[in-house]
DNA sequence: CTAATATCTATAAAATCTATAGACTATTGC
DNA sequence: GCAATAGTCTATAGATTTTATAGATATTAG
């Protein structure tokens, strides 16, 4: 599952895209328009803007934008830096950095080497998609509602992500 | 991240699917051999069982054994067995259960349809493996190192699974 | 009967995720 | 300068999930 911290960094960039480009957002109202808790948000602002996506300004009339325009900001590394070192194994992460410590021989682990085909296939869409992708076509060209989707858009998988 | 719980039961049914058909291995063995503590893998094995991947047979000279061959079990199978309802957004969900709190309208919620498109990628892969593609290929193709690796095999994503 | 082995229920230990609290700093408008 | 506004920072609490362990019970072989 990606995690509900995540799911608000994402939802907070997007806030601050659909702004006029120099304006800024404050913290409050972010939170009220994306029904994320003010507290927790700050956190993840902080997050952004040491990461150089957003920037802020404080006082009066203060608040967020981006630092980035939404072209350039993409999915993946926003979960790169909200999830933290995150692969589905931890002997997959950057540089074969914390090592399976129960799986013999790495080269021969046969689940790691599926899981690597599958960081492989996300890392594809997620590094493909940044903001403005889902700014310019809000709906993702469907008409119905999600029950009525089909085949490759049905969320069916269940891996824990 | 893929849970512990989820690579335990993957590389017990690997160890299952290398014995001679008709045999059984005690827990005991499977755990010494593949390093999963005794008692973790006892339930483990036993929610294998109910979900028919697995027999065993209990006293003197029991154990467990495969009850499907390993052409049949598919790693997607697995793992939603062992990782429960689960896909990157709780929104995702077969049938739309576990719907979003915080998202004011499922159609419009851009993260959902970026993931769903994830999901989709992931299962083709998580559906396409079997335990016998494995066995039949343990190294997976590659000489090297997994330092060595490239492109498409190379464990960059860090979405948390 | 006894030893070996799986089964089952409960619980503990640890890690992580989510959220909140509160004091502090900077900016603006008057 | 002062008050109001808004972001910054550190700590911690609460909840949930994950991982693992304990111990009693049931079954089978010999």
């Amino acid at each position: 599952m990606i995690s509900q911290k995540s799911k608000y960094a994402l939802r907070a960039l997007l806030a601050l895209a659909r702004i006029a480009p120099g304006e800024t957002m404050r913290i409050a109202a972010i939170a009220a328009r994306e029904t994320i808790p003010k507290k927790f948000l700050e956190q993840i602002l902080l997050e952004l803007k040491r990461a150089g996506f957003v920037a802020s300004r404080r006082g009066k009339h203060g608040g967020y934008l981006l630092l980035r325009s939404p072209e350039e900001i993409v999915f993946g590394d926003v979960l790169r830096l909200m999830e933290g070192p995150f692969v589905p194994l931890g002997c997959l992460s950057r540089g074969g950095h914390r090592p399976c410590t129960d799986c013999r021989d790495r080269r021969l682990c046969a689940v790691r080497r599926v899981f690597a085909r599958v960081v492989a296939a996300s890392d594809e869409i997620l590094d493909g998609t940044t903001l403005s992708d889902l700014l310019s076509d809000p709906m993702g060209g469907l008409a119905g509602e999600p029950e009525e989707w089909s085949g490759a858009m049905r969320p069916i998988s269940l891996v824990k992500m």
